[in-house]
DNA sequence: AACTGCTGGTTGTTCAACAATCAGGGGGGA
DNA sequence: TCCCCCCTGATTGTTGAACAACCAGCAGTT
């Protein structure tokens, strides 16, 4: 019947329909702004938040300004002192250290397990990254570049294939920003890079291994030691 | 001077005081309530805990337990929807696919950089961890016993001297007792591993890196196969 | 110069209320 | 009979105000 057609085409049309994303909270907004806020760097590391001013300025209500807190604590973008507050974190040379023993070993791992066929690469996302990278470049858009950098690295350690690796770093990006907030000059840093990433997702792509591996690295402790030395110098 | 010196005293002993812990705060109170409630069986995977019942029970506001409860969903052990509330963490086998991955990587390589002599052995934490499991077995206590052997497993990887990697394996941790609570013969699981992880323990203590490396692998595949079929079986 | 005690401002927590949303249980209509 | 809509009760989301606990800094004392 043309009846039981159109139904299970209905049927069929709304399996294929993701579920609807939650609406957002005001919490929820309230921390998307915030975070915002700190990226474009209008609260630098180390400023002091307090809940009363924060709630008149987002026009919501304390306790939801605390909530909103809680969240980016776990982003490890606040940092929280009892009876203290919360302030913007800072980044210590510990901590980029820290960050980056992460990443050699989670993204140089993840080209073996190219390498091994252990796994297999989406090329989509990367190139995706590359390019939304250098178009914030030729925007001079270096927040936005800054984020296309990580996005394509996130992409490198998703190749591993786990949800909860993928949140950790996801987690360790947010830190990165962190630090590329402390670059005295941020086109300097990002601009080698957009060339730089393009290159190594060639690599990748045509399955030279060898060559992504030592890019990779060279990115990795060229930027470490930059991130360190502007992360120190405050 | 007798003034002087005894000064120099206090001041010494001023230096050496451990800077005193914040007050556990009410949320942080209740939070560490309602996780010694789940890992005691008191609260079962998939069970809802709403917000006024839970403020009523623990006699504190219902803003207090929207905190604890903001928490514990940062450490995986509850699962919240918007609207809906939260409920106790039910652990899929997916999940414990992705757990058992992430420990193989972790705790594995930290075997492998023991053995390039990067990284050196703090014999005392996992000697400890070792006594504490045979103790709480000794004492029929299994849930200690889970305790001991996740703290075993978090003082190998802590071998790799990453606190952010310490901080994201005491999550998977915390999520590994919500497997070990699908468990039907929690003394039939914990039992073996409580020789097993001593063995471990001394193989790496004398260098033994193959033994300790293939033991470790035996457990992991075991464990792994254990608890994925008792988190099906529901 | 060092210690004591105040003081203003911030955070921790509670309470009560209302809006928004969800789950489930009837009626109507086909 | 089956399906859909709407209603209802219960739960969560958010607010605003209030008070206690606590911190940093300043002034006064010795």
């Amino acid at each position: 019947m043309g009846s039981s057609a159109a139904s299970d085409h209905t049927r069929d049309a709304l399996a294929d329909l993701p579920s609807l994303a939650p609406l957002p909270t005001a919490a929820e907004r309230a921390a998307d702004l915030i975070r915002e806020n700190i990226f474009q760097g209008g609260f630098r590391p180390g400023a002091a938040l307090p809940e009363t001013a924060l709630a008149r300025a987002l026009g919501v209500s304390r306790n939801t300004v605390r909530e909103a807190y809680r969240r980016l604590i776990t982003e490890h973008l606040l940092a929280y002192e009892v009876h203290k507050g919360v302030t913007v974190r800072r980044l210590a040379p510990d901590d980029v250290r820290d960050i980056y023993r992460l990443r050699r070993m989670h993204e140089l791992s993840a080209i073996e397990e190219l390498r091994s066929g252990a796994a297999t690469l989406d090329d989509g996302g990367l190139r995706d990254s590359v390019v939304a990278g250098q178009r914030a470049g030729a925007a001079d858009d270096w927040v936005g570049a800054g984020t296309a950098d990580l996005r394509f690295h996130a992409e490198i350690v998703a190749v591993h294939g786990s949800p909860r690796l993928n949140g950790f770093f996801r987690r360790l990006m947010t830190e990165m920003r962190l630090g590329f907030l402390a670059l005295t000059d941020p086109h300097a840093f990002h601009a080698p890079y957009l060339v730089g990433n393009a290159d190594i997702c060639e690599h990748l792509i045509q399955g030279r291994w060898d060559q992504a591996h030592a890019a990779l690295r060279r990115y990795l402790d060229a930027a470490e030691h930059e991130v360190a030395r502007a992360v120190a110098h405050r």
